[in-house]
DNA sequence: ACCTGAACACCGTTCAAGT
DNA sequence: ACCTGAACACCGTTCAAGT
């Protein structure tokens, strides 16, 4: 296994094993990394330090406490998706439509990559320096558009979620497994109790072979949502 | 100090002291006043107890863990929609935008009762049966209003937290302190880095007195964007 | 049927101490 | 400058036991 905290590359010296110290950075990298393979329940600071090969009160130096340290971790991934974008900088066509809706679907590639990422982002109360820049390089796609400030402002709130590449998908099982179990309950609820749920389910789900579930495909549902909002932008600025 | 677990009406009995014995309904109601007093953190398994005059090991005599206690929460919560609806039969009349929009208020009338709602709801993944049946009047309105099932099923999708009275409000700090020492690190960042935002702060936040925030009025801003959803619902159902 | 006490594994975090 | 060890307060939860 490699353990970052060992170098092999000792240039001159034998076999005498050294440490490459922590750093914010590392700290951060480390803690996305786990969060991707156990899940933001499996982030705890005990746990990032054994998989730094470190011991927990160490990560204490680079980061004040875990709220320090979620809210690194959010600005990371804020960081992928500037690296995707190749920085935050406001094209120079006026296609605003366009340049918002292939930004909010590059960021909803990283949240795609981290999906654990939407549901820390939502426990944050304040913003990073970077995340600021990326609402602000929005604001710049609409404003280059032609849109007010005053419109602008209300269209940063009504896209919500949506302006990082993510809706609130309420209610979305995780694990398929006891999906199936919770349809099966749900479908003896149904015909008496949820009649027009029912008939939805009958209606839609037929030409998709998996059972019940899987019938909604979460990146058309998003595109249709985002898409819907778009549209209602656009016609807010023919209007006004 | 009002303890629920000694009642004072005992009939004949002298001064004895008697329990009333826990139920699965005190137990919820009892989370639901603390979290509104101490916030969804301060929900514990042992302050719950503590509230309930109880140890703690009683509640799970009432309650499987305290994931099935969060998801009683949540079905209380739906509970309290149901009964400011007066039920969730579908309405008569086919106005199908009104009655999905006041239908939704009403539930957001309930988030804002408890603040900590939304965020607990976004931790969720099933759905109770109460809850779907709320959703199911929803899809109800939608059919009587004239929508295929298709279209009322990305409709759904596309509404997200929306159809439950909250938007995702990224990055709204609960502190008044603290969101007011954030806009001034804000401003200092932000004439070099944050033009837009710049601008926007600038020309929007003017008519209101008491300084750079609280100029986002969340109830405006939530009818903005519901509004401006349920005006591309009412087009894609003219275009389709 | 309903509640309790002691105990366990696991958190985040402080503080004084090591190199 | 960077890391550690022991300790504290707080979790959720089990299990056997009480009434």
């Amino acid at each position: 296994m490699y353990d970052p905290n060992v170098t092999t590359d000792t240039p001159t010296a034998g076999s005498a094993t050294q440490r490459v110290p922590l750093s914010k950075e590392r700290v951060l990298a480390g803690a996305v990394e786990l969060a991707d393979e156990a899940g933001i329940g499996g982030l705890t600071m005990r746990k990032l330090a054994e998989s730094l090969s470190v011991e927990a009160m160490s990560l204490y130096y680079h980061v004040a406490n875990k709220d320090a340290l979620l809210d690194g971790v959010v600005d990371a991934i804020v960081g992928e998706i500037e690296a995707e974008l190749g920085g935050f900088d406001v094209p120079e066509d006026a296609d605003w439509k366009a340049n918002l809706r292939t930004r909010i679907l590059t960021a909803r590639e990283v949240m795609v990559r981290h999906k654990w990422a939407p549901g820390l982002l939502e426990t944050r109360t304040v913003m990073s320096p970077r995340m600021m820049r990326y609402f602000d390089s929005l604001a710049g796609i609409l404003r280059e558009g032609g849109f007010s400030y005053d419109l602008i402002h209300h269209i940063m709130h009504a896209l919500g979620s949506n302006a990082l590449g993510f809706n609130q998908e309420l209610f979305k099982p995780d694990n398929e497994q006891q999906a199936e179990e919770d349809a099966e309950e749900m479908f003896e609820l149904m015909a008496a109790e949820l009649p027009y749920m029912t008939a939805m389910l009958m209606e839609v789900a037929h030409d998709d072979d998996d059972s019940t579930l899987g019938w909604c495909d979460d990146q058309t549902e998003f595109e249709f949502g985002l898409d819907l909002t778009l549209d209602g932008i656009e016609r807010l600025k023919d209007t006004a």
